[in-house]
DNA sequence: CCCGATCGATACCATCAGGGTATCGATACT
DNA sequence: AGTATCGATACCCTGATGGTATCGATCGGG
């Protein structure tokens, strides 16, 4: 199967409609039907169920659609590594959350320096997502907390676990507990989840303020107009105004560094052994 | 980055020869030789380095060809995956090493099968490289050991974790002892490793005999022609005239399930999920 | 050192694949 | 019943792909 046949596949797989697909790839549409019954003739097999007004998904479609979108995307991430590979100064791109903890980092990015063939390494910082570059080939590695961000597909070690807290604001009675359980601040009357963007830009339902970036939820936290439950390490970036309380029963949070399974990179394998022995 | 053109780049890429190259593809010299020109023009990266006698991968060669063998090689798998998925009968292939616990084994399907969506699960017994089946879509899961098995670009749950065992011929001094140390059976004089193939068919060098299967291995110890260290688990798979001794320095064994990251399929989540819960 | 063999690159040519427009039959809605 | 919309099919044109011919560069043998 060529790329631009799995590129009309994805398409019209998304839009369940030739017309849209058609347009989406900046084609016409005979073109595009064309195509997809070829393929299928080849493969021998039915991607999609339609009639002249309707288009669904067979069984062998979904599960083409989500391996066809792996592929395509391992494919743009494989094209930019080789771009990336030819510039003059050899460098690793680090993909991590904003706020992740400043001491993990420096300590990873102190000891992979005292190595004696380091390259450079670049942080990419990711307001949310942080897999997100690591998919589509903007960064080498990355830094991942589970279970928020998904680590499937790549290979991962373990750094570090730890505890959660509740990030209330001080003068909120909760905040001068010494302890809190996840009940109580999952869903505070007054302090609603603010909302992140999806991939798309959109944001999804919700009573909690739209927010960018994590100096905007702590901002909001400090306003009394929201709360949130994050990792013990982001204790750090608290300030004035800000109270961290641990919340017994959440969920721990494992630190990984997680990289592509093919990656032959002699930095990223030397980066990957100073980190699981920090 | 079309697909025709990935394949050219990678056969370029293995061979380091463009006329073996293009004799591979069944395409001539000439066309070959502009298609990558033409790929490194548009992905404005040198991926060889040639005179007109010699061609070498750049860097960025060598980053793609790991990433563009992974990347042909899932696009293989998807393809087997879609026709498979249009069978009347819904099944699960299951890839695991010939010998693996049959007790481990029995449990899951038993358990699996008392899902009240089970689907028919097919075994794909391997003799070596049980993963093999999992690149190349021939198989849907896998029942895999670390360290012997490689989980690179998998999801996996551990299932057990196990000692291993020496087996020897019962004549052999060692057999009669309550345990040995890795040091002892790694290379007993008399006792050679036996050899399986690599991938293409051939064997790696050494003084073994060439094996095919796990019965000829069990036979050779028997006839005191060579020894091995297995998990605890395959003492279940041993005859009169062979015996099983603890190593106590060998690594432990990791029997985990795996299988593709982008998996829909949800009977392969029930079969997952069942799984962790054995 | 010279010659021949081999290799990758370039030029040119023929064929056919891919994308266009036109139009069809089927379906859904008014 | 009529109209609008959708996907499929027919036909056509252009450019991409693979062919052969041939070139310059390089390596090895005499």
């Amino acid at each position: 199967m060529e790329t631009r046949e799995l590129r009309y596949f994805v398409a019209v797989a998304e839009e369940l409609h030739f017309g849209r697909a058609a347009e989406r790839l900046g084609i016409a549409q005979p073109p595009l039907s064309r195509t997809i019954s070829q393929l299928e003739q080849r493969l021998g097999v039915a991607l999609f169920n339609r009639t002249s007004r309707k288009v669904t998904l067979t069984a062998a479609g979904s599960g083409l659609l989500a391996e066809g979108r792996a592929i395509l995307g391992a494919l743009t991430a494989a094209e930019r590594r080789a771009r990336h590979a030819t510039m003059d100064q050899p460098t690793l791109v680090l993909s991590l959350k904003t706020g992740t903890s400043g001491e993990l980092l420096a300590k990873l990015l102190d000891a992979y320096a005292a190595e004696p063939d380091a390259v450079a390494i670049e942080l990419l910082f990711c307001e949310s997502q942080p897999d997100r570059p690591l998919h589509d080939g903007r960064a080498d590695v990355a830094l991942l907390h589970q279970p928020f961000d998904t680590t499937d597909g790549f290979d991962i070690e373990v750094l570090s676990t730890e505890g959660q807290i509740a990030i209330l604001p001080s003068s909120h009675p909760l905040a001068t507990r010494p302890h809190v359980l996840m009940a109580e601040v999952k869903s505070l009357p007054q302090l609603p989840p603010a909302r992140w963007p999806g991939p798309d830009g959109t944001y999804p339902e919700g009573p909690g303020a739209e927010i960018h970036n994590q100096m905007q939820l702590l901002q909001l936290i400090e306003l009394g107009r929201t709360s949130v439950v994050l990792p013990e390490s982001c204790r750090t970036n608290l300030r004035e105004g800000l109270t961290g309380v641990p919340v017994k029963d959440a969920p721990t949070v494992t630190t990984v560094i997680a990289w592509p399974p093919h990656s032959r990179s002699r930095a990223l394998a030397d980066l990957v052994r100073v980190a699981t022995r920090l």
